[in-house]
DNA sequence: TTGTAAGCGTTATCAA
DNA sequence: TTGATAACGCTTACAA
């Protein structure tokens, strides 16, 4: 492999001048720049990034920690950063915290010993005051996280406006005895989506009713139990909205267990858009979590506070929008 | 942050001895190790991976390539990927290429001239040679694909066996009139879990026949218009094999558009155990392609060549088992 | 067992 | 606009 040295001598010039050249930097006269530019072609030269990163104390990496690298929403986010990142020319490394607070320090630890520019972090396990130490000693954006004071840091999504735009959903149908299930409540994501929820019901004059609610914990599992624990109680619903698409599905399963036809007899609203929302039966309704778009907002906010690209636009909070399949019925 | 000199300095050694320590290498005296050891922890000194890299000429990360990083098959592999990276201390760098020529060999480029030890490549749109010349130039390990002379760095899954168990799961449910909806004819894939779906129909003395033969992209669309002109055919049949869960997942929907009753009007069996088999209507019996240990295992082998991890035991072809779930019926 | 010193391939500061 | 040359922080012969 050339090194830089090797074009200096074959262009005539010195090193200094060769990596002026490689870095569009300093002002090298056409006549030099071609000769360098020559030179490394016939060498068929590539300049060895390592060397690069030591000289010039920046790795052209980010780093990128998610729970793990199954699963829908992480992986169109990780689509949204690489895509963006590839385009600058950077790379990403990647590492997974398994939703453990331990294995996700030591994974952030891990980045920061590899040098990365930069962090995307997404992660609901570590706490506020934490993350808050970590950016001060390296760029870092949140991704799916609101923290005060690093808020220009964080890209998270209006849950609260996707729980409302789920539950409107049923509503404009016609439904007015709808059953909530809910994810984790200290969770701020399936906090604020039932938030949205009471808000619709409240703009609409339905009575929110605690009997109509289940506390589930974003697995399928205690969407199904939440269906079945629903059923039990005195009061009537002829649709449920849930926190997510995974508690939606295991409540059509225990919905269809007991015999409904769905959706005519009972409509279902989800959130996130997972991937296999539109392979469920009925195909799934449910609120779009722009999650591809969250990872490349991040990227940008690096791209633009790390590798000063000017001409990005940043966008903190994005706002979700309804996605319509077949799972809500008209009420007649 | 701390720099070996200012460790070698405050524990009153050399340089190299310093750097001894840190990579346990050659023999230090146990009075040594202790004295630098404490000078690391009070400088709080951490190595600089970089110049470590440079100065090795090992940079201690393995570039993967996949077509996507959403979706089950790709989410999965990388999982067992980074997991055992991680194990090792290693890091992994990723790239996209999404199945386009071009992209794929400007992704692995990246990769290269970001100097990673090792590759590990999923792609089906490079062609052998170029795959081999590759190989020639760094360890590079592929998966889900089998190249002749490269054989013992290509993790693959016996399709073959797949097809059979899938074909053979409906058989010995009692089904005799056996459709099958193919992927593409070009990718091995598809073709050997074709040849085992033929086999397994042979070993029960059941025709092959061409009108109950549909050929597929892999996509769900595919199985929708497959399961639709299967219909038109003359020849009945009570269950169809898929060449992947995708398409099995089409051909349900077009078959429940129809009217049919899943499983009892049509059994279906699918292909990969994507993540979103379980989430069907009814829920997919299908066969796993053990993503997440093809993953795993890529990673040894680099572990094994590159990084000199010794005891570790190789396994190129992986078999294929059967998920039962309720998609199939019985025959009666 | 330990130390000396020459790289590794760039970038960046000064001068010229 | 160009060139010397000193970093960057580590590994690794080779010597001691």
């Amino acid at each position: 492999m050339a090194t830089i040295y090797e074009v200096s001598e074959l262009a005539g010039v010195s090193l200094a001048t060769v990596s002026r050249v490689m870095n569009n930097n300093a002002k090298v006269s056409d006549k030099t720049r071609t000769k360098v530019l020559q030179a490394m072609d016939k060498l068929g030269y590539k300049p060895n990034s390592i060397a690069q990163s030591l000289a010039s104390n920046r790795t052209n990496s980010v780093g990128v920690l998610v729970s793990e690298l199954h699963g829908g929403f992480f992986g169109f986010i990780m689509d949204g950063i690489e895509n963006e990142l590839r385009i600058a020319n950077k790379h990403i490394i990647i590492t997974t915290g398994h939703s453990d607070e331990a294995q996700e320090k030591s994974a952030i630890d891990f980045l920061i010993s590899r040098k990365c520019d930069a962090l995307i972090l997404l992660t609901d396990s570590v706490d506020d005051d934490y993350l808050i130490s970590i950016s001060k000693t390296i760029p870092t954006v949140l991704v799916n996280r609101k923290i005060n004071g690093i808020a220009n840091n964080c890209i998270s999504l209006n849950n609260e406006q996707g729980g409302y735009l789920a539950t409107k959903a049923l509503i404009e149908k016609g439904h007015e005895d709808i059953a909530y299930i809910a994810g984790p409540d200290w969770k701020v994501d399936s906090h604020d989506r039932l938030l949205g929820h009471k808000k619709a019901l409240t703009e609409h004059n339905l009575a929110y009713k605690t009997e109509l609610f289940f506390q589930g914990d974003f697995n399928e599992d205690s969407g199904f139990d939440g269906f079945n624990q629903l059923k039990t109680a005195a009061t009537k619903f002829t649709a449920i909205a849930c926190g997510n698409d995974e508690m939606a599905s295991g409540a059509m399963k225990a919905a269809r267990k007991q015999g409904l036809d769905l959706p005519k007899d009972l409509s279902i609203v989800g959130f996130d858009n997972n991937m296999f929302a539109s392979y469920l039966y009925p195909e799934l309704t449910t609120v779009d979590n722009s999650a591809y778009f969250m990872g490349k907002m991040a990227t940008d906010i690096i791209l633009k506070s790390v590798y000063k690209q000017d001409d990005i636009t940043i966008q903190n909070v994005f706002e979700p929008k309804l996605v319509q399949r077949n799972s809500i019925a008209s009420i007649s």
